[in-house]
DNA sequence: GCTTTCGCATACCAACGGTATGCGAAAAGG
DNA sequence: CCTTTTCGCATACCGTTGGTATGCGAAAGC
């Protein structure tokens, strides 16, 4: 094997078990050690590839918010009417996240571990900026009133992402149906 | 001074010089070693007022929450009419979690360090109950159309989370009152 | 006034994140 | 080919952290 190819491939298994054990125990629980040993590295190769071990949550990070925000650009395209890719989104959003791995990495640790800010720009990157485009493109189209994006941006992506946090300890098998519903009726709202 | 009124004067300093720092630099951050040096006494004292670190941090949290819920409810309670109730509630709730370090405290470490199962918990018992109790009240009146609850709890409920928190670093003086106008438009579409 | 209680200090430990250095094989150069 | 350099990773080590076991001295009970 050559050693880019070696190289490689042991980043690659750095982040899959980091991802796999950040999301089962969370990012403090989770020791260095831990990650080396399911790898079968040391800490040598784990500190040759990552600058610390926030750097290595940040690709994780990076990799699940990739992953989400191309489920939810990808389900958005599908729907012609711009509005009908709105909706789309924001329930391909909600089903994305239902993943409780997803959700610890993405929703619980991202914000303590990187703080807000830092991470705001990884979700406005990923899926949060699908969002503003949406909108923005709703409020020229003239489907929606003309007003200020950013609040109604942080006030839809926030509401996702608690309730796709409820959803995944709700043992009630239609709250995810009632959710979609609930967050239908105030997407409805918006149109003028 | 009476050995009862010198524990309790122990454990209110720990309390708030432990929330000061933890607001200001993060869980993670703060070492107990910083926490018994501000308030002049030993790691023996803290730990034989709190189990570990976790269990200080859930009695800060306690208190912030409690707080924040006192302020919801006294401005709601304000009101007669029970819809005037529901949206002053929810302003009061996005003003008082406009300062950052309730913010650092309740929505970003809370659910990192407890999960979020127990987060959700605190957050219930202090301002996400007055919350339900309104929906709840609303929708016997008649005021709103009879749906689940707990779902559009939780997406109001998140929706102002997220709010608050990128109103904490928004630089446009007239955020505040744009999330507002927002959130009332949403609010009103609950509306029968 | 004698004993018990208990609030807290002291001293210590294992584990963790992080660093400095060494090694051996793959690549580059002639 | 053989030499030299590169570099992916291992080894060994360090400071700090959360956590514990024990000791002490003053207040509280009898």
């Amino acid at each position: 094997m050559s050693r880019a190819e070696q190289r490689e491939q042991t980043r690659r298994a750095l982040l899959r078990e980091s991802r796999r054990l950040f999301a089962a125990e969370g990012y403090g629980a989770v020791g260095l050690s831990q990650i080396v040993n399911a790898v079968g590295v040391t800490k040598g190769a784990l500190y040759h590839h990552f600058d610390d071990k926030m750097a290595l949550f940040r690709a994780v990070l990076a990799q699940v918010q990739d992953e989400v925000g191309r489920r939810v650009a990808t389900t958005a395209d599908a729907e012609p009417d711009p509005w009908d890719q709105f909706v789309a989104g924001c329930h391909a959003f909600l089903t994305a996240s239902a993943d409780p791995d997803i959700q610890r990495i993405m929703l619980i640790d991202g914000p303590a571990v990187l703080g807000w800010n830092e991470w705001r720009a990884f979700d406005e990157a990923a899926s949060a900026r699908h969002l503003t485009d949406a909108l923005t493109r709703l409020i020229e189209a003239g489907v929606i009133a003309r007003q200020p994006i950013a609040p109604l941006t942080h006030l839809l992506s926030g509401a996702m992402n608690e309730a796709a946090l409820w959803l995944a300890t709700s043992t009630d098998p239609g709250a995810l149906a009632d959710t979609k519903a609930a967050l239908t009726r105030i997407l409805e709202s918006l149109r003028t």
